[in-house]
DNA sequence: ATTGGCACTCTAAGACTGAGAGTGCCAAGA
DNA sequence: TCTTGGCACTCTCAGTCTTAGAGTGCCAAT
């Protein structure tokens, strides 16, 4: 019993099984693929191929389907991915090409990951460890309450308002946004609260201004890092999906985003990472698959990753990852 | 028949099925509701709401459900919209007020509205018909690139990025930028064109320039007017929900925005306007309903919104709305 | 206008059946 | 030792049939 055929036999039942959402037997394997030998013959196999945890069977008298562990054996075999199809490529790069800022990037991104794979698809905003400061800007908006803007050298833009205690004028905030800029342009982000400390600030605006100071070094910390943006949440309910009834807490964890931002967390690897069904921590995901990858430029972590059943088409949706993620970092780099 | 029992019996009729999720017949409805009739008498009423087109059968023999121009009657008919709990008022104001800037008071609205509806929630862009730009803000990513920044009176910050034909250096940036503040500084939104238009630029910075200022009216005119921000998707697919299998169209439209954004600007309306199932134009909205109001200052056209079955409990969700409403509108004006 | 009564209709749920797919195992062959 | 044909066995799926129950519409009486 060759080694060699039986993990063509498990490549096999995922294939069809992925194709046909359907059990497959041991005589619709021999007449699809063209194996050399006789039904009765895989059938041993696959009998072997169960007893390791890579196939199960629904019921007593049903065909195979992949276990998690299975669709995790196929995926470790898969050596050559794929590459799209030009027509595919040309799409990709003319889609993000033409995009405008960073959002809209992002967005287009993930609309044509997910319209590429049919599932659903997220990215990770990009940040780089040593961004610095480019920019404070500080707008009024009535006597109390002020607008503090945080500009950072990538373009990023994050905003908060402080509310002052005592009514300030114009020249107080003109007084402040020079400091805070004289003393924060080109500071790292993770300098922000160091320096700060340090600052001088006129009595009388004390209060106000530690204010400020405490709103920026909470935007300093936070920035966006932590948000995920999604489409393709509608391929969770296309016919023939998996999630029939208990696709509520899927969505929950989608939106709820912090569960998700976790598991990429988790997955940070060179290439591109799967995770399978169960193999993740959440009961929520439980049926579900994640694929993700780094993008970006040299020191980024984001990730950009697709979400979907783990009944799912696992090279070509490899492959698309891995060719959006290299698009999306050219155009982010220039 | 009096008409005025037929009505009663039509409130019942919804209110039933809306806790029940089962047609309900003559028998079920006297038990459950004291009218001093019996159930033959109940029969008749429901065979005239029958020919008014107000209820119908889903099969010969079952109870009655009522029909969208049956909804339509009974919320017509709502007069005395039931407040919330004070327990519920305290937690939205207190949810509310504790918000740091705009972005954050809206994502938070819609998750409260959600989950006090058990809805999708929607709430849209604040936008003033006459903000005026506080400041234009130019900085530069490299020499060919430059981001364009631009903050309203109202706090909100938006961004494009723009490809220099020739290359700058810092000084022209700034330059730039004193020119196009001089310029545009307190200039309402929609004055931005003819403002611009009249503009003289050093020859050498033409095309630079005209690009910014071509970035600088299309984001003072699209300005996030068109931006639906929601929360509580998990509810479409929650137990007992009318959206078996077909709620794909209902997520494709929901993350579209195109159409649901269309269907608040047709419902502009006093107070809170409700538009029930078929009553919209779109298809892949036929078997939900909306409830809209406006939201925000003296001048604001935005929208706050609800989205669920028509199967839904239009007393309560109107009141949440409605509440809510308030609740974001005092906190912005402030 | 209301009511009790009654025949009628239709669905939902359960029981039963046969067909078909698939399996496991065994004994024979290479 | 691996492969193969054969065969008995199991289990699901889809269909049919049946029954109970809910609900209706209508009529004659009040």
């Amino acid at each position: 019993m060759s080694d060699e055929r039986r993990s063509r036999v498990l490549r096999a039942i995922v294939e069809d099984y992925v194709a046909t959402n359907e059990p497959v037997g041991s005589k619709a394997l021999v007449e699809r693929h063209k194996l050399g030998v006789s039904s009765a013959t895989i059938r041993n196999d696959m009998a072997a191929l169960e007893q390791e945890g890579l196939i199960a069977q629904p019921h007593t008298s049903a065909g195979r389907i992949p276990t998690d562990a299975g669709y995790r054996a196929f995926v470790d075999r898969i050596d050559d991915v794929k590459p799209l199809s030009s027509a595919e490529k040309r799409a990709i790069s003319q889609i993000l090409s033409s995009t405008q800022s960073i959002d809209d990037t992002l967005a287009q991104t993930v609309r044509l990951l997910s319209r590429l794979t049919h599932q659903v698809a997220l990215i990770q905003y990009p940040v780089r460890a040593q961004t610095t400061i480019r920019r404070i800007e500080l707008v009024q908006l009535s006597p109390e309450r002020i607008l503090v803007i945080l500009i950072t050298d990538t373009g990023e833009v994050e905003q908060r308002i402080v509310e002052a205690l005592d009514p300030v004028d114009e020249d107080d905030v003109r007084g402040m946004r020079r400091a805070f800029n004289e003393a924060l342009e080109d500071t790292r982000l993770d300098a922000v609260e160091d320096t700060l400390s340090g600052l001088a600030v006129p009595v009388a605006l004390a209060q106000t201004a530690t204010a400020i100071a405490e709103r920026l070094v909470e935007l300093a910390r936070s920035k966006r890092q932590d948000r995920l943006i999604m489409a393709g949440a509608a391929n969770l309910a296309r016919a023939g999906s998996e999630f029939g009834t208990h696709m509520g807490p899927l969505l929950e964890a989608i939106e709820e985003q912090v569960v998700l931002l976790k598991l990429l967390a988790d997955m940070q690897a060179d290439g591109i990472a799967v995770q399978i069904g169960s193999e993740n921590r959440f009961e929520a995901l439980a049926g579900a698959s994640l694929i993700a990858t780094g993008y970006g430029t040299e020191d980024t972590t984001a990730s950009l990753a697709v979400l979907g059943p783990t009944r799912m088409d696992y090279p070509t949706t490899m492959a698309a990852v891995r060719a959006v993620a290299k698009y999306v970092s050219t155009i982010l780099s220039d």
